[in-house]
DNA sequence: TAGCGCTATGTTATCGTGAGCATTTCGCCT
DNA sequence: AGGCGAAATGCTCACGATAACATAGCGCTA
């Protein structure tokens, strides 16, 4: 037990209560160095009872290694975000490195201080999610010396490596199998975005495959807060009431569609025939609604995963690769075919 | 521009490129002591011109202040915590405190291990989840001589602090409501729970005060891993089927709760008439479904913006609550209503 | 038994910053 | 001009650990 006189256990602690010097604590607690296993019980046990936990603070500062891995997200609500992180913390689980996760809340701005913050804890290496940054925060990364993977996204010139899908391809893909489906009238249903740069990269590439296909985006819809769901519902009523012969909507994610799908359900619309529909991003949550929505998966967990590996084989200045490409796979679901 | 020599820029480098100490460059950077505005600009000016960005590790080793808030959740993939975590940054975000979020997957092992990685970087308070933990985890944050305040439960005795809700008491509140409506064959579908204490509580709950209104729980049914929404249906088709003459549903979550709603619409039955159904949490995610599932609400952002607090008072020697229950608010929606 | 080589352990310097005190500078008053 | 006080700046050491090197102890062999 810990007799807690206010100031924190230190390794001379523990060298006193086992009679060892500091140095042979410090290489019994890393598990380094020739240690006599007599010794080392004894330590373990002092270490043990006094409750000691190694200050990882000094340690860094002592080995000039912080086996952290900052990485910079937009959002934590979005379901998109987690499932990256936690294809990331598989792969580092395996590895000494560590995750810390930042947020930005898509504000420029604040990714900037987010990065500033986490720099300054000198990790080993930064995720960080999209190609768009400050041009003072492209120069920290640039100057921190470490390795620096940029994800979810390969439109662009990255800081140093990059791992994701195309958005503006993605964009691109769907707007084929639309119009190979037969479907004409064609809507487009998303966020404000001119923040999410992923999001309107995908309506670009989206416009221009329609455009070679000789089409054009009918009518755009977009919302910005609330409940995705209910949104969803909104924005599909009133772009149908606006433009009621359109026969398909594109939606910027599964949940704004799947709101769509149970708005046109509620109607009795159907759904594909009348109108087709399909989202972006395949997220597991919503299978079990009563049609599974077209959608195109972000390759999320792999992203993370790879990203980590790579910043991982980078710290063992191990070879790896800079730019991975990963091919979502469009999902048609019930929503998106035409008889 | 930093001339990247492979190693990182430190005070010196900075003293020596404007001229002063580095103390000077150090008060300059944290705005503290006197500095004539001379030098503060000359040294701001070399510090960017640099790309200097201050070394908190050393910083924290020699100012024995580390501004950071460990935050231990069983899950960001639930919905529930990320809500809890925005609560928490509000907060933060007026103090010079940061929070680190560190996750359990709902294992002791794993939380006791996550707790003792945070435990080496000398965070300045706790924020964790839950009130059941190991021995081992209880003596940790007994030892660590910092403010720990223990999140979404207040059922139980805390190791400092508590905020939260009663979930006996929410499943107390549910089973009188359901019981006042007039329903009477009551059923309970919920995750395998042996780790989610949380939920094993507001079972209890449940159940106890059915027996005081002179009702048994008629069936139960859990499930673990996949979609919740596909479960809920599969979970609510199975228990419908072993026990036709059920009349209510009460789910361990919404996200279940909104795959028995969708199940139950698709075979055509009355809701709320002839079956009610109710979950747990106040998703607001799920605003938007054909009816409004009746819930209760957490009072997650709550919980986390009043932990923040109390971790920012200790922090500041400030005198503070040590235990906060927090009063769910049940929402009857449309699931839960008898005419 | 001297000497070699290994293992186990200790000593010293260092990491980059901040606290606390020491020193310099400068303006102002007598 | 001299002296005083406040503002501006610098110096030294400590923070808790690790790296790198030094040394003590031991068994073994020639």
């Amino acid at each position: 037990m810990a007799t807690d006189d206010n100031r924190s256990l230190t390794l001379r602690d523990v060298s006193e209560a086992s009679g060892v010097s500091e140095m042979t604590v410090s290489r019994v607690l890393r598990n380094r160095g020739d240690v006599s296993d007599a010794t080392r019980q004894r330590v373990l046990k002092a270490a043990k009872e006094l409750g000691y936990v190694p200050n990882k603070i000094a340690g860094a500062l002592a080995s000039q290694r912080v086996n952290l891995v900052a990485v910079i997200i937009p959002s934590l609500s979005n379901m998109v975000f987690p499932e990256v992180l936690s294809g990331i913390s598989e792969v580092l689980e395996d590895t000494e490195l560590q995750p810390v996760v930042g947020v930005t809340d898509y504000l420029p701005e604040k990714e900037e201080k987010v990065l500033y913050e986490m720099l300054s804890w000198r990790p080993s290496g930064v995720i960080m999610a999209g190609l768009e940054h400050t041009d003072a925060a492209k120069a920290m990364m640039r100057a921190a010396g470490i390795p620096v993977v940029e994800i979810m996204d390969v439109d662009g010139k990255p800081v140093d490596a990059a791992v994701g899908i195309s958005h503006r391809r993605a964009g691109r893909e769907m707007a084929k199998a639309i119009l190979k489906a037969g479907y004409e009238n064609i809507a487009f249903l998303g966020t404000k975005m001119p923040l999410d740069h992923r999001a309107r990269k995908r309506f670009e590439g989206f416009t221009e495959a329609l455009a070679k296909g000789g089409v054009e985006v009918m009518d755009q819809e977009f919302y910005s807060g609330g409940s995705a769901l209910a949104k969803g519902r909104e924005m599909t009523e009133a772009i149908l009431e606006r433009s009621p012969e359109i026969d398909f909507l594109y939606y910027s994610n599964d949940m704004i569609g799947a709101g769509g799908l149970l708005h046109l359900l509620d109607k009795g619309v159907d759904v594909p025939g009348e109108i087709g529909l399909a989202g972006f991003n395949g997220v597991e949550l919503l299978q079990g609604l009563p049609r599974q929505l077209a959608s195109m998966d972000a390759c999320r967990r792999e992203s993370g995963r790879k990203a980590a590996e790579i910043i991982a084989a980078r710290v063992k200045n191990e070879p790896c690769d800079q730019i991975v490409e990963l091919t979502p796979k469009i999902a048609f679901g019930d929503t998106l075919k035409r008889r």
